[in-house]
DNA sequence: ATTCTTATGTTATATTATAACGTATCAATA
DNA sequence: TATTGATACGTTATAATATAACATAAGAAT
């Protein structure tokens, strides 16, 4: 399920990473957006923009409302701190801020674990899969649903199997 | 706009490969499904759920409901008559259905074209990204989202440019 | 201190999709 | 050809996802 040794530190270094970069590119991470992105970063199961309202208090007593948290979804997304699932609706934390282009999701729809990845030949491939029709590429879907190598693993010894 | 020389042929040809299809794979391609059908293949543009929804008279004088025209579309779906474009909710016809895995789609910005290509090196590249992450791929979306020649023909001779 | 811009709050509503249950139609076979 | 079982469709309700529009607050720049 986790893609990662120390999940804690791995939120905590996103986060600190986002501050930075924000910091250097003049860009307000204003405590509504930092709350947003630290819950983004919990899991690396990729998020529902209504799970994430019930957890975000505001001002006490009533919850936050949908724009509320799409506004600061939307102000992460614009500056490369999260990805959008297009396939599952859902938002994802971006493991490298800033350098994030060409990447592509492992979606396992056994777990819900997402994996970003990168590679820099499939990029060159599907850049030619435009150029060569003329197009002019602007933004990049690629998302794989399938079974991660764990879960597939676990389906394939239920028990020693009859 | 359009990417072939007569789309009345073009709709005309792929509803006649679907009802060929449909009657050699023993699938009841009904009244509905081909009506739903047909009115996808009206252009190459994508079309919405809810705008299908209202071209569908059924009974006479109440419009279709959503489950009415979602389940024809499931049916059109799975049996790999039409596709869903994730990235925009749309719904487009399949140009080569029984064969239409590995491709891809161009979706321009500008005037809402919709191109599907397929590319054997492409998929075998797609493939690789899954495997060298041992993961198990069912199913690849890739939309890639930009300008198609036409419209940056247009875009960059508004007039003769000051 | 004032002003301008950016961010957030708030209410309402739009868009996209499914659940659940009843009726009709089709196709196989008794 | 009447019966039956499966598949498709009708209908009502509601869930899930997202945005519009306008008011207020907080920051930043003179």
């Amino acid at each position: 399920m986790s893609i990662c040794a120390d999940h804690q530190h791995c939120q905590q270094s996103a986060l600190e990473t986002a501050e930075r970069y924000c910091a250097e590119a003049g860009l307000r991470l204003t405590d509504l957006r930092r709350q947003v992105l630290s819950l983004v970063w919990e899991s690396h199961q990729p998020v529902k923009a209504y799970d994430l309202m019930v957890r975000v208090p505001r001002g006490g007593d009533a919850p936050a409302q949908p724009p509320t948290i799409y506004r600061a979804l939307d102000f992460l997304r614009e500056n490369g701190l999260i990805h959008r699932l297009e396939s599952i609706n859902a938002y994802i934390g971006c493991s490298h801020p800033n350098h994030h282009t060409d990447c592509y999701f492992l979606l396992c729809q056994d777990c819900g674990m997402a994996e970003e990845c990168c590679n820099t030949d499939l990029a060159a491939a599907i850049r030619e899969a435009s150029t060569s029709h003329e197009f002019t590429a602007s933004m990049t879907t690629l998302e794989i649903a399938g079974v991660c190598a764990r879960c597939k693993n676990n389906d394939e010894t239920p028990a020693r199997s009859p």
